[in-house]
RNA sequence: GGAGAGUUGGCAGAGUGGUAAUGCAACGGACUCGAAAUCCGUCGAACCGGCUAAUACCGGCGCACGAGUUCGAAUCUCGUACUCUCCUCCA
């Protein structure tokens, strides 16, 4: 969520930076305008609300002294309706001020390519060589499917499209790939969580998946309130911390986390149909970090380098990309997306998106630390795949093949892999 | 799923219709070469608004959360959440 008292500070910066994630000028002068009401109406309440106080405690010194205090009681009784009318205006207006702020997106940081377009996002560079084949590479799902890895087919039997069984060899890989990647974290010095998968609307609220975004996940009750099932393990690990003040000697903090991530993928329909690039519940291990404001430029970068690193472990060619103003996520200030090299479609393909946040999922979540005057601050948050586990498995089997159709494991993954150097085919 | 108890400031803990005791902690000061102890003083964190150079001042709000009753609610009523105990169930 924005700060109403920035917008109101400087508008004309507010709007030219929102235009850029498609927010029509307009919007914010309603919401200037309605925030003009309701400190009006503020004054007014708060004038009568303090009338009112010192009636009662002359009603109370009477009362004691066992004395009358008729009149006084009759002015409590017309200062009263006029407050409670003007609650209900209050309120009224609240809501609305609320309605359109908690739908605007973070203002985009000052580097960011300033579009609407998906293609304008800037590459910022590139690590390794795609590998030149001297046979037609398979998909990913092609190979699997002929090695009896994935299983695509009794998935869509038993769940629906967009749902997959790995098998055997296909259940240890990526076993081993989340492993590694929790391990190399761990060194890093990330602090290792396994979250609830199932979380309250307040939560996803709180990490800005509520109210706008209702249509891409999955939502379950159980006879009372409603829960979600976790888009990514970014809300478990961010709403953490929800309405606390982190010790600031904390900061900045570092989570990671595996986790079963479910998207309706509503919209996307006829895109990626086929493979483990867009399913409807896929492994993430995912990166989190609180930070103070000054810090948080400097930890997203470390983000990117952290995610960065396990590709380049597991030798898979990439380039580090920003995202366009419009194509950010809603909380993003700023997005570095890695995209991994698909052989089968000779094209860079997003395994990771590392975000900073700034301060709007903490204003939303009030997430805060104390500055060096002791004065509650909202923390910065920031979050990163680190990696897509399918995506990562899929980039794999691309890059591994070999002539004959099996897959050669990467060497830092044999030993995850029990020994195992390469997966033939099984029954 | 059933029964009961509870939720007050950083912590502890009073307060059953008149506007949040007290203790500890914290902060400021005195004493001291300095510290401890002692003494004096301040003190509910957060939030909102006004006025601002201001983290100063004034006001609102504030007793788990939300409604209600009342001139007035920590206190009475209803609902919700969470915690604890016992039973039931369960991996």
């Amino acid at each position: 969520m924005l700060d109403i008292k920035q917008l109101r500070q400087d508008p004309d910066w507010a709007k030219a930076k929102l235009a850029a994630r498609g927010v029509k000028p307009e919007t914010i002068d309603d919401a200037l305008a309605l925030d003009e009401q309701r400190r009006r109406i503020i004054v007014q309440t708060e004038d009568l609300k303090a009338k009112r106080n010192a009636v009662s405690g002359e009603i109370a010194a009477k009362k004691r002294a066992k004395e009358n205090a008729d009149d006084q009681i009759a002015a409590m009784r017309a200062v009263g309706t006029e407050i409670s009318a003007l609650d209900q205006q209050l309120a009224e207006v609240e809501a609305k001020v609320t309605h359109i702020l908690v739908r605007l997106p973070n203002f985009p940081a000052d580097d960011v390519p300033m579009s609407m377009d998906e293609a304008d996002a800037r590459e910022e560079y590139k690590w390794g060589t795609p590998r030149t084949f001297d046979f037609t590479p398979k998909a990913h799902f092609e190979l699997g499917e002929d090695l009896g890895i994935l299983d695509f087919e009794r998935a869509a039997k038993v769940s629906g499209s967009r749902f997959v069984y790995y098998k055997g060899a296909g259940a240890r890989l990526e076993r081993a790939v989340y492993n590694f990647f929790l391990d190399e974290h761990a060194k890093e010095g990330y602090t290792e969580m396994i979250t609830p998968y199932l979380v309250n609307n307040d939560s996803m609220f709180g990490t800005g998946q509520f109210p706008k975004f209702t249509e891409d996940v999955y939502s379950i009750t159980n006879d009372g309130e409603p829960l979600t099932l976790i888009p990514t393990a970014e809300v478990p690990l961010v709403n953490y911390y929800r309405v606390e003040i982190v010790p600031s000697e904390k900061l900045p903090v570092s989570f990671t986390a595996l986790s079963p991530a479910f998207r309706s993928e509503a919209g996307s329909a006829g895109r990626d149909t086929r493979g483990l690039i867009r399913m409807h519940q896929f492994n993430k291990v995912e990166m989190v970090k609180f930070c103070k404001p000054e810090d948080s430029w400097t930890e997203l970068k470390k983000l990117v380098h952290d995610a960065e690193d396990l590709l380049q472990k597991l030798g898979l060619p990439y380039h580090v990309i920003t995202l366009a103003a419009g194509d950010a996520s809603f909380t993003s200030a700023k997005t570095n997306d890695l995209e991994v090299w698909l052989p089968a479609q000779d094209r860079y393909r997003e395994i990771s998106s590392c975000s900073n946040c700034t301060d709007f999922q903490a204003r939303r979540a009030q997430i805060r630390y104390r500055d060096d005057n002791g004065k509650p601050q909202f923390v910065h948050t920031l979050n990163g795949s680190g990696l897509a586990v399918g995506r990562a498995v899929a980039a794999i089997l691309e890059n591994y093949q070999n002539a004959d159709g099996t897959v050669t494991i990467p060497e830092v993954l044999v030993p995850y892999m029990a020994g195992q150097t390469v997966i033939v085919p099984e029954g």
